[in-house]
DNA sequence: GCCTTAACTGAAAAGGTTTTTCAATACGAG
DNA sequence: CTCGTATTGAAAAACCTTTTCAGTTAAGGC
């Protein structure tokens, strides 16, 4: 079990949460994911550290873990969302339009933008939301 | 019919499409607007024009909007898309989390920052997708 | 103004995704 | 180990979106 699996489990114990082998199966699909995955997604490749997993069980774990903080809803353009493992701080995502690549960005350059954005519109800015679209380099690669 | 109305509806006659009596509703809901709608709220306020808008149309007048550029899909939380007028340009959205009220917001100063960001990560740059959330100067008052 | 025809429409059905319900089960505190 | 409760998967319900299809409407040519 990686250090990352084992704080993750933490979280769970400290907020009062049984760690099942289903939520244990989710865990690890998406910790070796290389890219935020839909709850279908999860189902799947959790299945194959515990067979039985319910879709049921990936919607309420991923309720669960969005309250706890530890996951990041990624939404995708077509309208259904995926998730990816939270990174302590704040990120946005670079999704690849072909292969769907994702790489994080750490820091988060728009204070000074939204500071503004709160004196034009006189609103109390509490959260954002940013996701770049782009081709990564290998599609870069491909289309030549 | 406002001159925006008639901006639309040229913009329809010269992609060959047809300014059906369900498309003047569909329209003319989301002109007086003051936030973006759901299909289902684009039906039932489009209704008031033309009393038999069918969903579906609703579907696929949007589509084809926003093949046009004329609409701007606005991704709200909860996973299903919101709808709203494109303005010419490119702007974002802040959105009340209490009354769900939208302002938009012109101009994007994160030219600089996406900049840096294909700089490190190789990715060609190709889109983005900011929206903000914050709480507005009128549910502020409401909350005291 | 009519005709003609392709674009367009709504209803119904199909296809997906997400939520709710419920009886059975597994966790973990004691 | 025992027990009570949180959690589970299956099934059904509730949504949202797309496809299919037969009938209708808009728009251009007469
Ligand atoms: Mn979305
Ligand atoms: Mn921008
Ligand atoms: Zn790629
Ligand atoms: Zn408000």
């Amino acid at each position: 079990m990686s250090e990352r699996f084992d704080t993750l489990a933490q979280h769970f114990r400290e907020n009062g949460h049984k760690l099942t082998q289903p939520r244990q199966a989710i865990l690890h699909a998406l910790l070796v994911a290389p890219k935020p995955l839909s709850p279908a997604e999860i189902q799947e490749q959790g299945q194959v550290f515990y067979a039985d997993l319910g879709l049921v069980t990936v919607y309420r774990t991923l309720e669960l873990m969005e309250e706890m903080g530890v996951v990041r809803t990624v939404h995708l353009a077509d309208g259904c969302h995926g998730y990816a493992l939270a990174t302590p701080g704040h990120t946005h995502h670079v999704v690849c339009e072909r292969c769907h690549a994702v790489v994080e960005i750490f820091g988060c350059e728009l204070g000074e933008f939204l500071q503004s954005v709160a004196e034009r519109t006189g609103y109390q800015i509490t959260g954002h939301w940013l996701e770049i679209a782009g081709i990564c380099a290998n599609c870069q690669q491909m289309e030549k």
